[in-house]
DNA sequence: CGTTAGTTTGAATGGCTTCAATCCATGTGG
DNA sequence: CCACATGGATTGAAGCCATTCAAACTAACG
């Protein structure tokens, strides 16, 4: 697992006070900017969830290529996987705080509990659904994969008329399947078509969402 | 659901004996070539497994373009989806025999048994890994993605040093996010390269494995 | 034997990448 | 406090890979 962590305290899961997984004690701890939660291949003994930060997972091909497989922000659960080791590595984008969840307790408590199972069964059917848009993105243009993807984050984040990226331009990158300079080139072509404002690199207002969405697809 | 079908039988499903989900009963019904199985946005009332002959899924965008999301061959289950919509719709390529199995029976049943509950989290946790590898696909050069299919198919296929295409160069290419051209293209190119041979545009022969790993990635 | 759908091949175009330079923000040492 | 180094972002120009448009070829089927 990590390496550097600290502020270690027990207390249940702070959710939905009627979701069964609030049975499941975990741990939280910080991670510093760019920590490495979990490597690929090493065995999946934990899961996660985001309590504040972001985190991408991402897979480094033979030829130094890298893929960024998705971004997790405050709230989204991550790490759950049914094989014994991890298709994917993580890492911390910002300094980050997880809630840390013993694989084992979760799979234990669902053996015998059947509203845990379908939680969990859920939770994998989410991230199912997630991976199927992400594939979608990858078949289209640049400006509909930047403009998808300003959109999809929107929507995650908390409501307000700009975005403040927690990932780096690379980050994006490797996430659409792109380049650096295609990717700000593609967000330069949206300010000057009015759609986008780019006060600096990190913060974008999203100026006409419906320019995004006809630009999508 | 589909519209045309025949020959309606009760049996158990035909798999592993010890598989906790053969306490479900299904239809086994056969399907015509090209015959739709269920449409995107229809009901998510049933789940299906191939007998016999191949399936596509497939989603339709505004402008026409096709995605295709995946080919399920004989043994493969397909269209059990947490939500109350199919995200793609299905089709038949090849005539197929397709055991029809209901949704709710198998929900029903994962309520009351833990362990029909942890077969249904695999198949979905299943399903979630083959999309990550579609997705890695995407992200490759046309070589690259061409070599890949052939391998990921090849490896699906009853083993054989030549493989028998169900499909057409046009659900090839809009799997792997090209076109027709370019994927007739590349195969030729493989061919040229010693890799593959094309005794008819539906056989492909496996000529040499480790060059096509190679290309791979 | 002609029609049709599917596949292959050719030539030209175009969108993204590659290579390279500049810009910008941040931090560090003199 | 300024000078300079550093990493990230932007912009420009050239090249290349996949697409587009078009034509020829093949196989299946009436």
């Amino acid at each position: 697992m990590g390496s550097s962590h600290s502020a270690r305290q027990k207390l249940l899961w702070p959710s939905d006070p009627t979701d069964p997984l609030n049975k499941i004690v975990g741990v939280t701890m910080s991670f510093p900017r760019n920590g490495e939660i979990y490597g690929e291949d090493e065995s999946t003994d934990y899961l996660y969830k985001v309590i504040s930060g972001a985190v991408r997972t991402y897979k480094i091909f033979g030829d130094g290529r890298r893929q960024v497989g998705a971004f997790y922000l405050a709230g989204d659960i991550f790490g759950l996987e049914m094989g014994v080791k991890h298709t994917f590595s993580a890492e911390v984008i910002t300094s980050a705080k997880l809630l840390v969840i013993k694989r084992s307790a979760v799979m234990g408590l669902a053996e015998r509990e059947g509203d845990v199972a379908l939680r969990l069964w859920v939770l994998t059917a989410r991230e199912l659904f997630r991976v199927q848009d992400h594939t979608l993105l990858l078949m289209k243009t640049a400006r509909e994969r930047v403009a998808s993807f300003l959109l999809e984050l929107a929507a995650r984040v908390p409501a307000a008329d700009f975005i403040e990226l927690p990932m780096s331009r690379r980050d994006i990158a490797d996430y659409l399947g792109l380049t650096v300079e295609t990717v700000s080139r593609t967000l330069s072509d949206l300010q000057n078509a009015a759609a986008i404002e780019l006060p600096n690199s990190r913060r974008i207002v999203l100026r006409n969402r419906t320019v995004l969405r006809r630009l999508k697809s």
